[in-house]
DNA sequence: TCATAATATTTAAACGTATAGTTAAACCGA
DNA sequence: TCGGTTTAACTATACGTTTAAATATTATGA
């Protein structure tokens, strides 16, 4: 009986499986902390089956990277373009790093393990998507500059700021909460902005720079 | 000839040599990508000596991060206390971690590898210098509320600000001068911030929350 | 439509190296 | 000589990678 079925039905690929399960282990160990056998049995498939459908572990991990960080610009760029005014566009590009953050939880770990490791894995081409959004700020801030409504600041650093920000608040807030014992004042502040951290971040950073 | 002398003169203790080593490498490779091998070589000592003054990988790490990242809180309330206003107070606070950073070069890896790792090592001891140190912001800034020069604001995440900002900048700024391809337009900007980063963060966060 | 050959994919098992941890003996200053 | 300290050699296991056989899928020809 029960021919064989159970779960699979269309077996969505096997590739992607194995890319979204090495995702979630890669950004859970890290790359010396995330074990091949792991991620063969989180994605349900023999490790043979991995090194088949991607190759070895270097391999998978620059795809995973790949598709953790790359292609954001294009859908940062469309996001302000969306809006006019040098502030609005500043609000948008937060935002949207924010909710990106958010949709993609894996993006945090990698990116801050990542930086840990000064780039180590980063391959070019992530690279040069991050300069592709750098690319974007500057260009909102030279436009705010020009329309005096904004101060002169660096770039890179008010790119770090929001971002920095926005990564480690993401990241403390768990294991903040985590701590039973904390001390009442330190739990009373801070209530509800898990869900609009951007807003609250692009208030702030652009009070910092407004003129 | 030569009758073995070398390097070594008074040990300068067998154990602190080991931490020392072991704070680098782990500072570099993250706890699994870290071998105790090497440890023990670049401290100049056998393995067999490493487990016999301190103990497994985790009893050394554990070490290594109690090493850097305690005993933070009671230097930044002793550099906050010396200035009065609360503006000044702030930018002290500020000031101190940019440095304490620059004086311990490994104190970002280990802490972007521990928030990426969700502190999942980070010993209670450590945790609660985190709180004394955030609970020095707290006072900092109802200070600042309450005689109205502050607006009011989430300390926690002014906190992630300040040293999401700072660790961010700190590593990122190696990663883009190794990039030699980089168009004019990224490079030209933020030229001499290098030295007085916590100046620029505090110049900008106190601009964020001043009334 | 079916049988069979060719190809693609998956799997269990094995291999070799790297690595955490142990141990017993040598060393050395008091 | 005695106790703390260091050493090289060793063990067991973990882990990345490969191999060859099994199984599934597709193509071909009558």
């Amino acid at each position: 009986m029960i021919k064989k079925v159970i779960d699979v039905k269309n077996p969505g690929k096997t590739a992607e499986k194995i890319l979204a399960a090495a995702r979630m282990v890669f950004a859970e160990k890290g790359y010396s902390g995330a074990h091949v056998d792991e991620i063969a049995v989180r994605a349900g498939v023999n490790k043979a089956t991995l090194y088949y459908q991607i190759g070895d572990k270097d391999t998978l991990y620059a795809n995973v990277i790949h598709q953790v960080l790359g292609n954001t610009a294009q859908n940062i760029a469309a996001s302000v373009a969306k809006v006019d005014h040098p502030e609005e566009k500043l609000k948008a590009y937060i935002k949207y790093i924010a909710d990106a953050v958010d949709t993609n939880p894996e993006w945090t770990p990698i990116m801050m393990r990542e930086m840990a490791a000064d780039g180590a894995h980063l391959p070019r081409v992530v690279i040069e998507d991050i300069v592709a959004v750098l690319t974007i700020l500057i260009g909102i801030l030279d436009e705010g500059i020009k329309k005096r409504i904004f101060i002169e600041v660096p770039p890179f650093l008010i790119h770090m700021m929001i971002v920095g920000t926005i990564l480690f608040y993401k990241k403390a807030v768990p294991i903040k909460d985590r701590q039973s014992w904390l001390p009442a004042e330190i739990k009373v502040h801070d209530r509800n902005l898990k869900s609009n951290l951007g807003e609250e971040v692009a208030k702030l950073v652009l009070k910092a720079i407004k003129r």
